[in-house]
DNA sequence: ATCTCAATACTGACCGCT
DNA sequence: GAGCGGTCAGTATTGAGA
């Protein structure tokens, strides 16, 4: 049976304006536009029927419906409305349903998520997960004799690591302000016994071990919890540099799983190569371009056609990076044998084609921008540059141990230190790059970064590990990290969404810096302040959408729905990792307050 | 080629939720 | 009250086997 995709139908047929149908009220009763059967309301933007509605629904959600076989012209009305399901979604297109009505999958799973943790009792039984600390089932002022132990353990592990891992300087909480007035300690039993039932809930949801209570629906992975989110996390909080190290360093146990792991589709071994290479220079010109952006004033941008190979930072680069031809040559080489492989390991990684991220560099952009706009990007790109000369060395040995540690608990520790790291860049770009963030009374500004934090966190992950190409493997081992299939699911239609826009760091620069400056967040008293910053840095994306990605006049309204979507799955992926890694992070009183929504 | 039957897919009315 | 997704009984389709 032949099938033909939404896409394509949706393609072939624009949506009409459904305001220019007639009002239902006075139009025969309210038929339904799409069959003419006895309508029931307004679904997806038209007045339709539930059948219509549903099938909407459903094929939307499916993607793909069986395709017609009379040239797609068949008479649709209430009866014969089974009988071919393309020409009943061309006329849903047709009469102006919108597939944007229906939640995103990450939507979905976060309602879904928010039933299930009301109708948990809370009281009658501790919700569980099988990598639940064991302190966290009790109730929260009653600590057992287990419970103080383990928190000794901890405690002790957290000081043993600090002195013995090479993390260097992992940031504690006096490094970085507004978090100056923060750091007292906060302990678990503190924050349950405040009235703030955000905190409850986010904490209640975090601990509810959904595969015991739908197994059909939501299973757990075999995935030990969060191991990987900690090497995940090590990414985010880097930019492209310190990434590359480990993966391209054969000492890391994992080098070739990396590779091995990733399909060729449809390259050569040598338009492989040729692909990395540009992306390298793309990256060692947007360094030499921000050296020269901060010296001359001019916005410019990574320009992977005219770099050259003998400006000092990329001489500092190359002296770590081992990113020449003949590497990636010989990773192209890998890659060969693995398409021997791919038929049984194509379907972990599809996301990652090389190739797929053709435009990283987009000099010529930016120099068609206003003075105002060339100056906010160039202070971005500024910032880009001189964090990744002052941290990547840090982390790419926190990245390194955050592979190579054995135990689960290893890994926790290092990695709820290195979430100080992601929040002091975090900051360090706030205050660097959004000026009006200075103006923020200090409550604001915390409330701003705690709000923002996992949103700003998820915004660039994907991009970050496409574009090394490397990311298929700690994809694939993050995701089995994240508890349920179905969330994986989510994110992984998440990350391809995200690689599917091809934007570069410029584009995700400016996201982040929307949402911070995003005014509807909660705990926010000058959201005069945040809301003009936020107009300024839309119009600024505006604006670069429409000179950077010329050939997609959409590009700017998919990244404001991808705003909309990040700030679910955003929410989901803090609360993964706090299930994971309560015990650790109430340890850290940096990190925890990035939970903590007095 | 036809029939039977179980498995699977689809439909739409109804419901609860926000 | 509108409009969303979820549910589930009923219906249609598919495919294997006799």
């Amino acid at each position: 049976m032949s099938q033909v995709s939404v896409l394509d139908v949706f393609e072939d047929m624009p949506a009409q304006d459904s305001t220019s149908f007639p009002d239902p009220a006075g139009a025969e009763g309210g038929d339904c536009v799409v069959c003419g059967d006895k309508g029931s309301g307004f679904h997806y933007g038209v007045y339709s029927c539930e059948g219509c509605k549903g099938f909407f629904r459903r094929t939307v959600t499916k993607g793909y419906v069986k395709a017609c076989k009379s040239g797609s012209k068949c008479n649709l009305d209430m009866h014969t409305r089974r009988k071919c399901p393309e020409c009943r979604l061309r006329s849903c297109r047709a009469a102006g349903m919108r597939s944007d009505c229906l939640l995103t999958q990450a939507q979905c799973m976060s309602k879904f998520l928010y039933r299930k943790k009301s109708e948990a009792p809370k009281s009658d039984h501790p919700i569980s997960s099988p990598n639940q600390d064991v302190s966290v089932q009790s109730p929260p002022n009653q600590s057992t004799g287990t419970d103080v132990q383990q928190h000794k353990n901890l405690v002790s592990d957290i000081s043993n690591q600090s002195e013995t891992c090479s993390l260097g300087e992992v940031p504690s909480s006096s490094s970085a302000q507004p978090f100056e007035t923060v750091p007292e300690p906060v302990s678990f039993s503190q924050l349950i016994d405040n009235n703030d039932t955000n905190l409850l809930d986010e904490i209640t949801s975090s601990f509810m071990d959904l595969s015991s209570e739908n197994p059909a629906v939501l299973t757990r992975t075999d995935s030990t919890g969060s191991d990987d989110m900690l090497s995940f996390l090590a990414l985010l909080a880097n930019d492209t540099q310190s990434i590359d190290e480990n993966v391209l360093d054969p000492s890391i146990g994992l080098f070739d799983e990396v590779h091995a792991t990733t399909p060729i589709q449809g390259n050569s071994s040598i338009e492989h190569a040729e692909n990395l290479l540009s992306l390298q220079r793309g990256k060692a010109n947007l360094q030499a371009n921000d050296s020269a952006s901060a010296t001359n004033g001019q916005a410019s941008e990574e320009n992977s056609e005219s770099s050259t190979s003998d400006t000092p930072t990329e001489s500092v680069n190359q002296a770590t990076n081992p990113c020449d031809l003949k590497t990636n040559l010989q990773l192209s080489q890998k890659h060969q044998s693995a398409d021997e492989d791919k038929a049984t390991k194509e379907h972990t990684c599809s996301l990652f084609r090389p190739g797929k991220i053709k435009r990283f560099a987009r000099p010529d952009a930016v120099q068609n921008l206003s003075p105002e706009y060339q100056a906010i990007v160039s202070e971005i790109a500024t910032f880009r540059k001189s964090w990744c000369e002052k941290h990547h060395k840090t982390l790419c040995v926190l990245i390194k141990g955050c592979i190579q540690d054995n135990s689960k608990k290893e890994r926790q520790v290092r990695f709820v230190a290195h979430m100080g790291v992601v929040v002091e860049k975090m900051v360090e770009f706030i205050r660097t790059v959004v000026h009006c963030f200075q103006d923020l009374r200090i409550e604001d500004q915390i409330a701003v970064v705690k709000a923002s934090f996992f949103d700003y966190c998820m915004i660039k992950a994907p991009i970050l590990l496409a574009n090394f190409n490397a990311g298929a493997h700690v994809l694939k081992r993050i995701l089995q990290a994240v508890h349920t299939e179905v969330f994986n699911a989510t994110l992984m239609k998440w990350y391809e969404g995200m690689l599917d826009l091809k934007i570069d760091m410029t584009t995700l620069d400016l996201l982040q810096c929307v949402i911070v400056v995003s005014p509807d967040r909660p705990n926010i008293k000058g959201r005069d302040t945040l809301e003009q910053s936020y107009a300024q840095y839309i119009e600024c994306l505006r604006a670069y959408c429409k000179v950077a990605y010329p050939e997609n006049r959409l590009m700017f309204h998919r990244l404001l729905s991808k705003l909309t979507e990040v700030r679910t799955i955003g929410t989901a992926f803090g609360r993964s990792i706090s299930s994971e890694c309560e015990s650790i992070i109430r340890e850290h009183p940096l990190v925890s307050e990035i939970w903590n929504h007095d």
